[in-house]
DNA sequence: TCGCGCTTTTGATCTGTATCAAAACCGCTT
DNA sequence: AAGCGGTTTTGATACAGATCAAAAGCGCGA
């Protein structure tokens, strides 16, 4: 797909620069400071706009640029050999996509949108011009180093975690993510269904929602449709240590 | 743990750079060229010798440089929070280690010798001058990359795939690696035990041991203790691609 | 060469999670 | 507000892989 193939398929609108955007801080904190201005109106000029399910990539098309989420959220998901799709990732506001596809200039990933999505594009021609600034370069590592230990977590723990340690894991990685963002780390909403839950925890859905009843009658949790309520998180957190 | 400490732990060495190195091309191939011949005595200048079980790095170590291996086979682990280990990757030579501490400057994990192993070592300092290249930070981008591409791709199996598919893979890719450095992709030897591949796995060892013999069986490989002579690469192939 | 410890294989049984099934719940559209 | 499709919960059962157990194989040092 072209860029202008791309363009087509999906609505664009041109925005302001990251210089005027919140969000700059959690995605390229380094174009900031004034010293940079030369670089700012190079990055997140562009912005999609997505609904629910829409690709803002498929798996395999050449890579156009380097994405970071302005709203909303979407999941990564990679093709199986078997023909089923697996989540490898949620991203939030401030979360950068589209990185992992430096390697062969080809997204290895699906990257669909969740809900109603804002995404800052940064073209490559102009994402290869921030990286001539080494504070740039340095970032663009770091987030890099920073999604292979994601990753390489994630990875760990499904081939050691029970279902129990994997749920009480993924609503603390979830809340420790809202803290991040400035919001509220005992109370929040989950962006996805039980079965896209399970998918990204390799456990089925009704594994899910039997555990997270489980916690809800140990009280450590209180549970509404997608509304979460940590009631007690240093349960939580010996469960992830504990075993079964 | 400083860099004289570090060196005082374990047996150093002082060797040819990697203009020398019939590895280079598989670890920093661009390095390779004329043009860059300022540019290689940076790198690769110093070799550490390990022995089997000798730790390459700790996790939570402050990251001390950038290692390629030169010869024999490492494991990288991770400390779970309920104390057991997990072993995220096997590295062999022409790999490189280490890049993923970029990030916090920090090992996310721990790297093990497999046997008798000599990494080159390419100090944090240098490898930044590495990094004033574009060519070689390019490359650098790259490695991460494929990094993420590749544990992506291992967390989407462990979280998908039975036990049948997850070793028929494991093998499948052990003979892809060893076919990339030029060898038989049909016969080769595994370098760690059952138990170090049911850990990678998220399996047993006694279930690594079944679905070998299972595969043996069914005259789709042959096996002699850690030897293996793949006899049915399709059968395999399609093995990971169905389901049970 | 022998013997000791570790790895691997194979068998028997158990269990956590998947699977199958159905009812309750929710968000949307009309 | 009623109806409808998809999601979530909960129950009953099945099974893949874990666990427990024991014998066989192998490498290595004395």
């Amino acid at each position: 797909m072209t860029q202008a193939e791309f363009e087509d398929t999906v609505p664009v609108s041109t925005y302001a620069a990251c210089s005027q955007c919140a969000l700059a801080k959690l995605c390229f904190p380094h174009a900031l400071p004034a010293a940079f201005e030369t670089l700012l109106p190079l990055a997140g000029e562009k912005r999609i706009r997505l609904k629910h399910g829409e690709f803002l990539f498929h798996a395999r098309d050449p890579q156009i640029g380097i994405y970071a989420v302005k709203a909303g959220f979407l999941k990564s998901c990679l093709q199986m050999p078997d023909g089923q799709s697996k989540i490898v990732g949620f991203l939030a506001m401030g979360d950068v996509l589209g990185l992992d596809g430096l390697d062969r200039r080809t997204h290895p990933n699906d990257a669909i949108a969740m809900n109603s999505c804002e995404v800052c594009v940064i073209p490559l021609d102009k994402f290869e011009k921030l990286l001539e600034h080494p504070t740039e370069s340095v970032h663009v590592r770091k987030l890099l180093a920073r999604e292979i230990t994601r990753i390489g977590a994630h990875a760990a723990a499904l081939g050691a975690l029970s279902a129990k340690q994997l749920v009480a894991a993924f609503l603390l990685d979830m809340s420790g993510r809202w803290e991040d963002r400035g919001y509220s780390k005992s109370e929040f909403v989950l962006f996805m269904s039980r079965k896209e839950m399970g998918n990204f925890l390799g456990l089925t859905f009704e594994t899910v929602s039997r555990t997270l009843s489980y916690f809800q009658a140990k009280k450590w949790v209180a549970l509404q449709a997608k509304n979460v309520l940590i009631l007690n998180m240093s349960a939580l957190q010996s469960q992830v240590a504990r075993a079964t």
